[in-house]
DNA sequence: GCGCTGACGCGAT
DNA sequence: CATCGCGCCAGCG
């Protein structure tokens, strides 16, 4: 477990970057992929304060594959944008899940991580 | 130290 | 399958 918050920035943050192109998570999966299991609240928050542009932020979504942004919203309108120019489908502001998420597993601990 | 708030999650209805 | 309610965790005034 982080000992400070920073700590756990780095971590979803890292979590974050480590969603492939073209595929999706959930909050509470990036949360648990940072070694941080329950905090899908300070995932979202991390994500709410981030700038860094070339972050795939707009591929984390709630756990339904709904946008977690209000609908309407600059935020919004552009995570659409994003995912679709990924090739990711979104109807109704909901994301269809082309694959599971299990495979961040391995891309986050690696196969042989303990 | 306390209460409010939120880019959340899940079971119940 | 769409909603509602309650629980959770951190940050902030």
């Amino acid at each position: 477990m982080p000992a400070t918050s920073a700590d756990a920035t780095v971590r979803i943050l890292a979590a974050v970057r480590a969603i492939p192109r073209g595929q999706v998570a959930g909050y509470g999966e990036v949360a648990r992929l940072a070694g941080l299991p329950g905090r899908a609240r300070l995932a979202a928050k991390v994500l709410s304060q981030n700038e860094d542009p070339d972050l795939p932020w707009h591929r984390v979504l709630r756990s339904d594959g709904r946008i977690a942004l209000p609908e309407g919203s600059k935020g919004y309108r552009e995570q659409c944008r994003r995912l679709r120019a990924e090739g990711v489908a979104v109807e109704r502001g909901r994301v269809r899940r082309p694959r599971a998420v299990s495979d961040l597993d391995a891309a986050v601990w690696g196969p042989q991580s303990p």
